[in-house]
DNA sequence: TTTTATATCACACAATTGTGTGAGAAAATC
DNA sequence: GATTTTCTCACACAATTGTGTGATATAAAA
């Protein structure tokens, strides 16, 4: 039988050691390569054959969401299944609708991990059992926003969260984007809706958790 | 020869998983157990002989400062190696005074960090070699603070911090610790100087980074 | 083409944050 | 026992943040 051919991608190379021995013990799935950021993924997949793509969802140069669509933009076959620390739900919606195959937690064990590489091989979903949950809430309960979309953030509030992060005043962002303090203050009070958080400091947490900066 | 008994602590089970495999295939060291916080860590050394202990510090429960910290105070015989994502080399000159024999980087490979206990365990302290030139530079740069010192952040202002990152106010800080918004202000005000940041968006950043939250 | 999303700005005001300075008491350390 | 650190609080004031409301122009989507 054709084993699974394994793709992994993590920024720390003791996680990429550790999944090679995990899976070196699995005799239906093979690791065909490593990579220790998207840009080395998408350079990967264009020269070899990859069946699941395993990839960290925090990941300096390219993270996990770009490098996701990058690859299915090229190879829609590859399953992808993006491994991730934080267990932030809001995320999950916008991970399938980009295509990915599945979303598993850090904390899950190896047999769970490897049963979500096979599961996805063939075709299913694959979610962590504690995000099941999570995915379920944030599909029934009411709108903060709206029915069941993650709130868009646009390409300025980006500068603006970016420039936040930077312990920039709203002065001294609305000098460096060249626009009035008003104006910041208006995209800053739209962010704090969006994303459901009462201050800038919870604003620049879930950025960070959401891996917006 | 006697194997080299190691404890590994780390909240992710994947990552446990991954060390488990990795120093299954050395014949030096052995896996004696494994936790998922410094709660268990202490359990588990009061229990059973311990070498090296392979601590990952950022947990939640107890994370790897405090619990070396305590580990050390019943065992100081043991040799305790932190395992760390960030590369905040502030945190170092205060994680060796702790007692800690050293301090490794995910990123590290495992051939390194195989090393790396059986350095650690005949006495020998253990820094990634990223780290050595940010420890050089720490001690060699101009004293922004303090001279060499890493500011040490205290028990109460942990508090304060931990629920500014809650989007707590400072009056809700004050209500909840039962003191006055001055002494939140003035908890802060240290904190903003000894952390050497301009706000609470810098703080709570840095906080992150130091793996303080 | 009509609607929606994005980006811009104003004005006013309340709430909160951050700064400067000084100081007392208790606990930990030397 | 002396010293240092930690925790506490006060008062005053400047600076910044956050909120409510409304509005215009442009670009993108339906």
């Amino acid at each position: 039988m054709e084993k699974i051919k394994v793709l992994l991608a993590d920024d720390h190379q003791i996680m990429l050691d550790g999944l090679q021995a995990i899976f070196a013990k699995d005799d239906s799935l093979q690791v065909v390569g490593t990579a220790r950021n998207g840009l080395e993924v998408l350079e990967f997949v264009k020269k070899e054959p990859v069946d699941v793509l395993l990839l960290d969802l925090q990941m300096p140069v390219m993270d996990g969401l770009e490098t996701t669509m990058h690859v299915l933009k090229s190879h829609p076959d590859i399953k992808v299944i993006l491994l991730t620390t934080n267990d932030e739900g809001s995320i999950i919606t916008s991970i399938f609708k980009l295509g990915a195959t599945g979303y598993l937690l850090k904390n899950a064990s190896k047999e769970y991990l490897i049963q979500g590489i096979k599961d996805a091989y063939e075709g299913k979903k694959v979610l962590s059992a504690h995000l099941t949950e999570k995915m379920i809430e944030s599909l029934t309960e009411k709108p903060k926003v709206r029915k069941g979309e993650i709130p868009k953030i646009t390409k300025r509030e980006i500068e603006v969260v970016k420039l936040i992060a930077k312990e920039f005043t709203t002065q001294e962002i609305a000098d460096a984007l060249f626009v009035s303090t008003n104006t910041v203050a208006t995209h800053k009070r739209n962010l704090f809706v969006k994303m459901d958080v009462k201050n800038s400091v919870g604003m620049i947490k879930k950025a960070v958790d959401w891996g917006l900066i």
